[in-house]
Order: structure tokens, then C-alpha cells, then sequence
DNA sequence: ATAATTCGTGTTAGCGGTAACATAGTTGAA
DNA sequence: TTCAACTATGTTACCGCTAACACGAATTAT
């Protein structure tokens, strides 16, 4: 009883299914979502034919007429940073044990982008939007406003949501790891990070070190900033750059862990003594580290937890549970072996 | 005119569009959509008042009376593997050229997974399925046969593809990897690969190497696998272990660039002469190598090209053109600084 | 035994758009 | 002038499915 090949080019439909099995269509769509009561033997006859015709059901017209669609736009801003395909992975986790599905958007970290993809992906209806920033354009904050489903803005903590919000504060992030670095007695502290106006995590994460950092009456000795190549790379060729420019640098503070990575490479390969002469710190806390010869200090971004909290808070909603809207989650500092006298 | 926040919790629909307006619904519907002649004059009142309602086009009701959706379903084993976020990097920037739009679904190299995804995505009728891999459950295959819109499985090419096919021979890439090794004069070669049964692509490279081994007489003289955790890290932890076991081994295959990346930075951690003492090499020409203290022979497995092409393939049937449906790409083998003697 | 439930199935009327055709005005060529 | 051809808009009939209700048969309660 292998599904036949269909011999008349028009698609399959409930009623193929139904006059196959000698029933209608009401009790065919009853028998494949399993709701109301059909008696076993109907039942039977039913999914006899709709195997044997391969009948793959139409959720378009489904969703129209039931007014539900099981789909959850999830917006992030690219694919080639893991961190997205690390929080996709946990949503994914979770909405594994839901009837909802994700849907991915990338926005290429443009405004502009960001209300498009977003305006497409509300007009199939979904039932949540999982997104990632606060700092959308005027009509993208209307468009979800006036969506009438569960919008959670997902990574960052620092702005006003517009439902509910799980992250860090990255400006506090920002803030606790230049404290740490004082704290550890380094002066001389250099900075490298990406050339990207709309990253505004990264932002705000320098900001909240640059504030921290004053409020110890420290300057940023030096900073450097790449766009685009291969982090692990730009980390090296970065790092060289300063440390010639500013030799007495004492640390070095990256904007991500994957330039931070390449400037540990680099140190080590001209025996630079780490943590000894300088320090060095990244942000995210990948995976990768844990490879490498030393541990690079690092903040955890607790993206895993960031992904999974909110497929949660859409799944909650979605069965119409009331569910805390704001969840600030804690980066952890992990000091590795680079951030330490 | 900022969009007014729906007061009545009805959501909108092209009837409000169409009073607000003064014309019909037909109407709005060709200006929202540029089809059909309709006067400039009816045109500047139908989007102002679009605009002013903050209406959102609902694309179910619309796919459902036109027949027309405009997703392409992605079925990709992974996320954490960044192979494939960057294989879907290339397929949304061909996609966004286009109307389409591309949907990611997720198997965790599962068949039965990917039977229930593509039931799930075809319940969609999108325009289009582009998949990983051409081994699948027979109702799997039996749906997309069905399914009457173009199929390209994609990165393998040994097997009976359904429609399309755009990827690379593993067992030829696995093949020349081997020849590769040899001619180079090594002799005693371990293998460190994942333990995955499903991974068929890592299973025909495995394959085709050790084919490529046994014409020349040469056994694998040890192997060594591994399942989960951090790739780097136990790259370094098989290394050590098979060359302790084996301290004769004179070549190192890796299965992947991760664990090869882990292995070489043993090697160099403990001084062991590379590519003297013992050669490496690994598969998929990630960018990551760039930036090690080494560059690791590895092979790429052209998966940009391979993206790029499977969406074009897609956009192409979608205007009704016919296109080529095999494209064999070549696997290019980069010696680096660690295959030569 | 008879009414009140429950069970299993069918009927009807949309869901919100769009294809296809219909219909006035307008324009322009014969 | 007269009618074919076009332009701008409207009307109608679905697309494939499900909510809501209807209804007879079977079961249970009284």
C-alpha cells in the first residue's frame, strides 16, 4: 500500500481522500487532525485512503478557515555569527515538543530589512514573533503592535519592549567585564571590535565598558575596528596592528570571541606572555574556546537559555497562559586563563 | 499618517481597506498588488489608506485563491554545523533577488524527523524543496514525487536523485584525499571521524577514501570517533589518544575541519613536526582555518556555490524555464601547510 | 419504557483573498 | 460618425478546508 503515484495532475484534496473512503469531507479532516469522535472503523478506512493516495492536507486552506497557523516567525540578523544558529537551535528545542513551528528571517542587521521581512512574515499570520533587538523602525514597532500575537525581542535588555523581553543587558555586560579588568589591576586597555553602526549590541556593550571604565578614570588607550573576512583572522591581523601601534597595552578587550580567539593565537605565536603581559578578553563564551591552548576570558551570553525561555513564552501564550514578560538573564564572567595577574 | 492602532480588535481585512478607500476590493487588492491597470488617482487613495490602517496583506487567503505560494522549504540536517547555516547564507541572498522566500526546517540527521518536516512543509505547497542529502524514507521520497514542484537535493551527488541535484561526490572528494596522501609519500594513516551512522555524506568521503587506500594496497591503520560535545576539543582528545595508541601513525584524516583544527593544535601544543613527523587533513574548507597558526590541508566542499546554484535552480523552474538538473561540482583540494613532505 | 445523553457522521456557511469575466467610459482609426 | 479597442473599475465564483450546528442511532439514566 505504497502511496500511488497521482495520475491526474490535479493536487489531491479532502474530497479525493473522502470519496475514496466512502465518507465526507468533515470526517476525513476529523480522522487526520484527531478531533471529535470517529469510530475506529471509519478511522481505519480513512487513513487507508489517505496514505494510499499520498493525500498531503493543505494547511493554507486550513489555516484560513480555522484562523490558527501554527508557524512562529523568528527575525535574527544573519547566519554567519553562530550565535543565531545556537538560539535557532534552542527555539527549535522547544517548539519541537509544541505543534509550532519556527520560521527564520534574516535582516542582514538593515532596518530596512528588518520591516520588510518582518511585514512578509506577519501576513502569513503567525501565531509569535520571536526577534531579535529592540531597535526597529517606527512602522516595524506598529506592525507588531498592532499584530495582536505575542512578539518577544530577544538578546538585548537595555530599551523599551514591546511585549515581552528575554536577554542580558549587554550594557551591563559591557560594564562588569571592564570592572573585572580593573579590578585585576590592568590600566592600559585597548579595544577591538566590529565597524557596525547597527550592531547595537556590540554597542551597547562598549558603552557600558567605556562608562565603567571612566567611572575608574580610565580612557581607552587604543582601539581598532574591521568589517567583514573571517573574525578569526581580523582577531590576529587586529591585535598585531595595535600592539605595534601601542606597545604598552596591557589588555585587550574584543568585541566577540572570534576576533578575541585570533588575538589569543596571535599572542601566543609571538610569545607574548598571557596574562602575564597582556590580558585578554572576548564576548559570548562559544563554543570554540573551550579548543583552543588557553581559555579566553569571557562573558556567557546565555544564548541557549535566551532561545529556550522564549519559544517558551510563545508556546505559553499561544495556549492562552499568562506568562512573565520581562526576563533578565545574567552573563556570566568566566575569567579562562587570560584575565588574571 | 502613522498607522492607526486597531481599535476594534478585528483584524483588517482588504474590506476596510477598500471602505476607507471608496473602491471596491478588487480594486485595493491590484494596487497592493501593481497588477492590472488602475489610475494614479486610486492608487495614491488606496495606499494612503492602506498605510493609515497599518494593513498587513493576508497571504493565506491570498495563496489559497491564487494558487500561488511563494516559499521554498529548506530541509537541512543541522544548525550547528556551520556548513549549513552558510549553505543557507548563499540560498536567502539568490532568494532575495526573487520573490521567494526561503523556510528552514531542521531533521538532527533523523530520517523519520525529516519524513515528518517535509509533511509539515509540503502542507504549505511552497514553490519549491530544497534538501540535504538524497538518502530518505520512502514516503519521503513518494511525497516529493507527488508533490509536483521542483526538488533539488543538495552536497552529495552518489545516488538516484529524485529530480535536481547539485553537490559534490563524496566518495570522489574522500578518493582524491586519499590519492592525495599517498602521492605524497604517506603510508600509515588514521581516521578520526564522527560517530554517526546518518551522516551518510561523512560515510561515502570514509568510504571513497578508504577505497582509494586499498587500490594502493594501505589499510587504515587506526581510527578513532567521537559523537557531541565541542569539535575542537575532541579533535585534540582523539589525536592524543590515537597517537598514543598508534605512535607510528605518519597521516591524520580528518572527517571534518573542526576536529582537524583540534588535532593540528595538539600537534603544534606538543611539538609534534607538522606536516614532518605527521601530516593532517580535514574536509570542508571552513573559513575558521584562515586564521590558525597553520593552514590545514582540507578540501572545500563548495557549499557557497552549492546554495547559490540549488535557489537558482528554484527561481528558474519557478518562471517556468527549464534548467539542467545535475551539477556536479569539484571538490578543490588545498594542500595548505600540512599534506607535503 | 421513555427521556436525556452521548456518539458518529453529515450539512452549511464561511475564512480573505484572487482569477476571470463583465461593464461602463474613453479614445482613436476607418 | 461609428464601432473596435482600450482603460479603469466592479461582480461573481471559487480556492480547500473547518467551525458550528443538525440529526439519527446507540447508550444511559430515571
Amino acid at each position: 500500500m505504497s502511496p500511488q503515484h497521482n495520475p491526474s495532475k490535479r493536487p489531491l484534496t479532502l474530497r479525493d481522500v473522502s470519496e475514496a473512503a466512502g465518507v465526507s469531507e468533515m470526517t476525513v479532516s476529523r480522522v487526520l487532525r484527531n478531533r471529535g469522535d470517529v469510530s475506529d472503523a471509519t478511522r481505519l478506512k480513512v487513513t487507508k485512503a489517505a496514505k494510499m493516495l499520498g493525500y498531503v492536507p493543505n494547511k493554507i486552506a486550513g489555516a484560513l478557515a480555522s484562523q490558527r497557523v501554527n508557524l512562529v516567525a523568528v527575525i535574527i540578523p544573519s547566519m554567519s555569527n553562530m550565535v543565531f544558529p545556537e538560539v535557532m537551535t534552542s527555539i527549535s528545542e522547544v517548539l519541537d515538543e509544541t505543534p509550532l513551528q519556527p520560521v527564520i528571517g534574516v535582516t542582514n542587521y538593515l532596518p530596512e530589512k528588518e520591516e520588510s521581512v518582518l511585514f512578509e512574515m506577519l501576513s502569513w499570520r503567525p501565531s509569535g514573533v520571536i526577534i531579535a533587538g529592540l531597535e526597529h523602525t517606527a512602522a516595524a514597532r506598529a506592525m507588531m503592535q498592532n499584530a495582536d500575537v505575542p512578539i518577544v525581542e530577544i538578546m538585548d535588555l537595555d530599551g523599551d519592549p514591546i511585549d515581552a523581553i528575554v536577554g542580558v543587558s549587554q550594557r551591563r555586560a559591557g560594564r562588569e567585564m571592564a570592572e573585572a579588568i580593573i579590578e585585576q589591576g590592568y590600566r592600559k586597555i585597548g579595544f577591538m571590535g566590529t565597524n557596525m553602526p547597527l550592531d547595537h549590541r556590540a554597542r551597547k556593550r562598549f558603552e557600558g565598558f567605556t562608562e565603567a571604565l571612566a567611572k575608574a578614570g580610565i580612557e581607552i588607550a587604543d582601539q581598532e575596528f574591521y568589517s567583514g573576512g573571517s573574525a578569526l583572522v581580523k582577531g590576529r591581523e587586529m591585535t598585531e596592528a595595535i600592539l605595534k601601534r601601542s606597545p604598552d597595552l596591557d589588555f585587550l578587550y574584543f568585541s566577540n570571541d572570534m576576533i578575541g580567539a585570533g588575538g589569543l593565537l596571535y599572542c601566543l605565536a609571538n610569545g607574548i606572555d598571557v596574562p602575564g603581559q597582556v590580558g585578554l578578553a572576548g564576548f559570548n563564551g562559544v563554543e570554540l574556546l573551550d579548543g583552543l591552548p588557553k581559555q579566553l576570558a569571557t562573558m556567557d551570553a546565555e544564548r541557549h537559555q535566551i532561545g529556550r525561555i522564549a519559544a517558551q513564552i510563545i508556546a505559553a501564550r499561544a495556549n492562552g497562559e499568562e506568562v512573565e514578560a520581562r526576563i533578565e538573564l545574567t552573563p556570566k564572567l568566566q575569567f579562562g586563563d587570560t584575565l588574571k595577574r
